[in-house]
RNA sequence: UGGGGUGUAGCCAAGUGGUUAAGGCACGGGGUUUUGAUCCCCGGACGCCCAGGUUCGAAUCCUGGCACCCCAGCCA
């Protein structure tokens, strides 16, 4: 067999479903879902998900719905399931108009629940929280039935319809699947799968007085939506044998099964929604979109593309390991991206001035140069030219160290596009002793940035003429967390927080012609990383970019060595 | 002292008893280069958590260990 073009990896549920089609266990559909809670913002995690489910479907020429698991009226929002379609659409996913919510059935799940009460495999149990806890056993213990075990279906109906109706308190009862308080499997220990909850639902309202919960909700809506392959993360594992129970027990119109992959860990962040919900109340980052958050949005707006993402999660594959991931995985299919489709533009972002001396005072050149040095139909631009530039301070050292083929008194380099100088002098500060200015001369000839004779130059520097710059505001992002893994060890997670996530620079120099830039447009800023025109702040008057991700750096290896 | 999972290179991950254990990221070396970028070559397991066993042959099968993750919400 010849080795083809690039497959996508196979990977366990694949390969579930190839056998499940292969004998036919589904009739032939694949049929999945996203079911997020919309009780916060999505992040990379979800994108695994969400790649996974969608991705699926499409390969097998199925379906995937986006349900809102919205159980949960105390927590959930309508704010959320707003940002959370934009999400997912932006991903580039599209659920073809099969928006979903839990909460739709929440009449048929009444229903069913009235059913197990009429199989005597439900009952209303009068318990305190507290008494159900303790009833429950533990790890090693088995649990004991409760003394509302055995109540007559014809009491257990009454109740249950008296929740509904709101005749009881918050916590008075609850109802219960009859299963088996001696199981080593605690989902099994009798579930409550109905609570008793007077709260404002975001799309019921105040219709019901009792919600009911993850374990007997999933399943049948998935059963009920005609779902072939549920798939969540590991945590569930154990619920699996409950779902099941429900589906064995309950006439319904599907028999969905459910499989658990494991869930994205990724370098220097958190991705829990409780941990996010935390940053973002207690101040810590500026909002669900600071760009240093791993949330799909903030992502977004710091300049990630949403096919850099999907690279990504094809990459990092689907297994049950425990992993976590190195962000430079995130990093190289942002790059490999952001190479293609960015036109290159010079900025100078810690700015010292360089004044030619040699130059006419009066004369200005516009200079031709490549919007991308390797795709010449992005076409050129010109730059302007004169007496007094910019360059970035870092490439300048006044005792250069060794390697450092950058300029320093004595040495010549060559401004990208335009012409090779010379450093002839240094001027400080009188008081601190900083460099301030730099005087060089250029050699005519090199115009363009050639060799006029074949001289070879070491270094290659952007630069922006004083002239025509405008000025910028450039905000430098970077790891959020100082520490790989702060959820791991001792002690608050949040204090491995880095301080130094963001650096914002005011007096950045832009190349004129970025004027024009809109929001959220990307550019490659020569030799320092790839930009992004902030969604929020950016505006033509005052430019504001956000620092994507740096190039890769190999003077800064060398430097450290 | 319960139950459910997982262990292949620094990080991911193919591999399902039989050629030199895929591939990506990271790392190191070299080449091209007007971005120390991109791009292109080359390099890494003598070994698959450990110990036994079965077999002509084991990462793959068996037995026994060990390590790590998840479960005791009226959260999802």
């Amino acid at each position: 067999m010849i080795a083809s073009e690039t497959t996508t990896p196979t990977n366990f549920i694949r390969k579930i479903i190839d056998e499940d089609l292969a004998q036919h266990k589904t009739k032939g559909r694949v049929h999945t879902r996203f079911p997020p809670e919309p009780n916060g913002y999505l992040h990379i995690g979800h994108a695994k998900s969400i790649c996974l489910n969608f991705g699926l479907a499409s390969e097998y020429g199925g379906k995937c719905n986006l349900r809102f698991d919205d159980t949960n009226p105390d927590k959930e929002e309508k704010e959320y399931v707003e940002a959370i379609k934009q999400d997912v659409s932006w991903l580039g996913y599209d659920w073809q108009g099969r928006e979903c919510y839990s909460s739709d059935y929440f009449e048929q799940l009444y229903d069913y629940a009235a059913d197990l009460i009429k199989q005597g495999k439900a009952y209303v149990d009068s318990m305190s929280a507290d008494e159900i806890r303790e009833y429950r056993g533990s790890l090693t213990q088995s649990g004991q039935d409760s003394p509302y075990r055995d109540r007559s279906v014809d009491e257990n109906m009454d109740l249950f319809e008296r929740m509904r109706k709101g005749e009881f308190k918050d916590g008075e009862h609850v109802l219960r699947a009859r299963i088996d308080m001696a199981s080593a499997n605690i989902s099994l220990r009798d579930p409550v799968i109905y609570r008793i909850k007077k709260a404002s639902h975001h799309r019921t309202g105040d219709e019901w007085n009792i919600y009911p919960l993850y374990d007997f909700t999933h399943c049948l809506s998935d059963a009920i939506e005609h779902i072939t392959h549920s798939i969540c993360t590991l945590e569930f594992e154990d619920n699996r044998a409950l779902y099941d129970w429900v589906i064995d027990n309950l006439d319904t119109p599907s028999t969905p099964h459910q499989y658990e992959f494991a869930r994205l860990n990724l370098d220097y962040t958190v991705l829990s929604k409780r941990k996010l919900i935390e940053l973002v109340t207690e101040g810590h980052v500026s909002g669900w979109d600071d760009p240093r958050m791993p949330t799909l949005s903030a992502i977004r707006r710091r300049g990630y593309t949403a096919k850099a993402i999907r690279d990504f999660c094809e990459r990092i594959g689907v297994t049950k390991n425990d992993t976590r991931i190195d962000m430079s995985v995130l990093e190289n299919s942002l790059r490999e991206d952001l190479d293609k489709q960015t036109p290159r533009v010079m900025a100078v972002l810690r700015p010292l001035r360089v004044v030619i001396d040699n130059y006419p005072d009066d004369m200005e050149e516009q200079l031709e140069a490549a919007n991308h040095p390797n795709d010449p139909n992005m076409g050129n631009r010109k730059l302007d030219f004169a007496k007094v530039i910019y360059i970035e301070r870092d490439d300048f050292m006044e005792e250069p160290v060794k390697k450092f083929f950058r300029l320093s008194p004595g040495k010549e380099v060559r401004l990208r596009y335009a012409y090779f100088i010379t450093c002839n002098e240094v001027i400080k500060d009188a008081d601190s002793g900083d460099v301030i200015e730099l005087h060089c001369s250029y050699d005519p000839d090199s115009r363009g940035g050639n060799s006029p004779d074949g001289r070879k130059v070491k270094g290659t520097l952007h630069w922006v003429s004083e002239r025509h710059a405008i000025k910028a505001e450039v905000r430098l992002y970077d790891r959020l967390f100082s520490k790989a893994n702060p959820d791991k060890g001792d002690g608050d997670w949040k204090q491995f927080l880095n301080p130094e996530s963001v650096e914002i620079l005011t007096d950045c120099l832009l190349e004129p012609g970025l004027r024009h830039a809109k929001a959220e447009d990307r550019f490659q800023f020569e030799r320092l990383g790839y930009f992004c025109a902030d969604k929020k702040d950016w505006s033509s008057d005052k430019p504001v970019f956000n620092r994507t991700v740096t190039l890769r750096d190999s003077w800064k290896k060398i430097k450290a060595s």
